[in-house]
DNA sequence: TTGTAAGCGTTATCAC
DNA sequence: GTGATAACGCTTACAA
């Protein structure tokens, strides 16, 4: 395995006995540097596989190139696609992600913000973890000079640059839609009230019940924890109901998924008697035994996109100097409804 | 933005009176330096919010501390849980993730490679693209002193370090399972002959098969591109038949699940008429209107794990010198089958 | 017990 | 056109 050293600029210039100011200048493109130096450089340094050191430009430039995500989970659907458009955009720009997941749990999150602190890396993109309240270990990458934009999963501060979409008007269209088709008893099986994502689609529920003139009742809402016998328990209240709804929007597709397994086997006609919706939108729906009749869907590979173009936009800024107005960068996406 | 100076070992030196020296040992607890010492300086570091700049260490000890992976699509399940089960145990060993995709393309994959080397990265895990079948771009590692692990796509080279499950085995002891249901005529919708992954499903088919003395007909043997459209014209032409199937593997769930569409709208009785099988055993089989009977499970957390501890002990030979033998490195893990 | 200084790979600032 | 040299943050002999 040990083979030849480690092709360097010193390497290259001792070979072509030059000095290693001529190389650098040679590789990049330096305009007082004749063209018969730079072609010698230039294949000598393709015949090593010289790449140049990422961690000493660091050190000149305070740059390296490198952007930190954190998601809670990387094998759920949104949060891959989501992973994947940051990908995407930062490779076009000459960037690469340093990963990390958080696991939902905020120690973790911890740990892997400090290992991106440590790592120095440019920026930070994170959706936080389902236990994260307060930001003081990102605040802390200010002393860094790290800036941070929230994904989704973002913090209710002012003056923090996120990239999120509009659930609470998702979930209005969402109950306008079902009202048009003529359901007025509209249940709703939601998230963990710790979640700001819980809170945005009650909200909207509430104001789309209202819009139709109709007594908001919180009978019609469940929660569930995301397990399985969270979301089962949720349901059967729901459908032991004196009045039983008519409609029911799950938290999102993997909920809905747990709460038609209950139903069906409470011989509810899934679709017809009661109309299921739900959020994400995730690709198997399409092959799912019942899937929801309308999904809002977030866009998370748009997102992603939305959020490293972002960042990008924040670095220029802070290379220029020009420090955009904290909470300049809001930018709030619309989810839309997809039917199946 | 921009406030105190992010803090470096010089200015808690500057700030202590005391020299960089001593602040580096109090950090690292070396013993020949006082409690006193040791104590105001790990205050002060804190308080200063003080994380060591990996690019400066880097220097000293050639190490990064962070492995490189790359796969041909992480919102792919497969992918998705096996960098999860990568980034756990690189976690749990001090290490971070950077990541890129390679959309499935040589070119892109060069691309990251080189972006890996740039950043040079302690080691490699690799996934490779569909398209990959040289390596030279990851032989030019070896001049970097980058070991390469490959996981799921490998190669078929020897003296490669490789984690991968035996898919010819499953493919046998599934095919085994099927004739124990007393099917005799199953058929195999493959994937893209390029892919190894395909070879070896088909080597397992045809082994499976000519141990029951059967004849190998390569008429129930099709193939798919992946597209939907690809799969429906493979099934088409097995149930057209004169002697139609009466169990049909697929080459993975997503292929299961654009097969038993058509099948569907065929009247076939799913499961009954014939048995499908497939690969994968991916979580949504639970909800999903026609699961396979069976399903190959890789395993690819566990995978992504078992890539991620065959680096570490590379890494640790590296720096031991006590280089292991090529190849040596070689783990060949079970899929198991997993019924619905 | 603590300080001094060299060195890692690169770029930028002078010099010639 | 090209070369010498300092600087970036940190560790580690070697001194004291």
């Amino acid at each position: 395995m040990v083979s030849d050293p480690i092709p360097t600029i010193k390497e290259i210039a001792k070979r072509l006995n030059v000095s290693v100011s001529t190389v650098s200048r040679a590789l990049s493109d330096h305009p007082r540097i004749s063209e018969k130096t730079k072609e010698a450089v230039k294949e000598l340094a393709k015949a090593l596989h010289y790449e140049p050191n990422s961690k000493a430009i660091f050190f000149k430039q305070k740059k390296s190139y490198v952007i930190g995500v954190i998601v809670p989970l990387i094998y759920e659907d949104f949060f891959s696609k989501g992973i994947s458009g940051i990908e995407s955009v930062a490779m076009n720009n000459g960037y690469t992600i340093l990963f990390g997941q958080s696991y939902d749990s905020l120690e973790k999150e911890r740990v892997v913000v400090d290992a991106m602190k440590s790592q120095r890396v440019d920026g930070l993109i994170i959706s936080l973890s389902k236990e994260t309240s307060r930001n003081d270990h990102l605040k802390a990458l200010d002393t860094y000079n790290i800036p941070v934009v929230y994904f989704d999963r973002v913090p209710s501060l002012p003056d923090v640059n996120k990239v999120y979409s509009n659930l609470f008007e998702g979930t209005v269209s969402m109950i306008e839609w079902l009202f048009k088709q003529g359901r007025k008893r509209i249940a709703f099986i939601n998230g963990p009230s710790a979640l700001i994502a819980s809170k945005e689609r009650l909200d909207g529920y509430i104001e789309g019940v209202s819009r139709r003139k109709l007594k908001v009742d919180m009978q019609m809402v469940e929660q569930t924890d995301f397990s399985e016998e969270g979301t089962h328990k949720a349901i059967a209240r729901l459908l032991s109901l004196k009045k039983p709804p008519d409609a029911i929007i799950s938290f999102n597709d993997y909920v809905h998924m747990d709460a038609v397994k209950f139903a069906v086997k409470q011989q509810v006609k899934i679709n017809e008697e009661i109309l299921f919706a739900s959020y994400a939108n995730i690709s198997v729906n399409k092959h799912t035994a019942y899937p929801p009749v309308v999904s809002v869907d977030q866009f998370p590979y748009k997102q992603g996109e939305e959020a490293m173009k972002m960042m990008m936009e924040l670095l220029r800024h802070k290379q220029e100097g020009t420090n955009a107005a904290p909470g300049f960068y809001n930018k709030e996406m619309r989810a839309l409804l997809v039917f199946n």
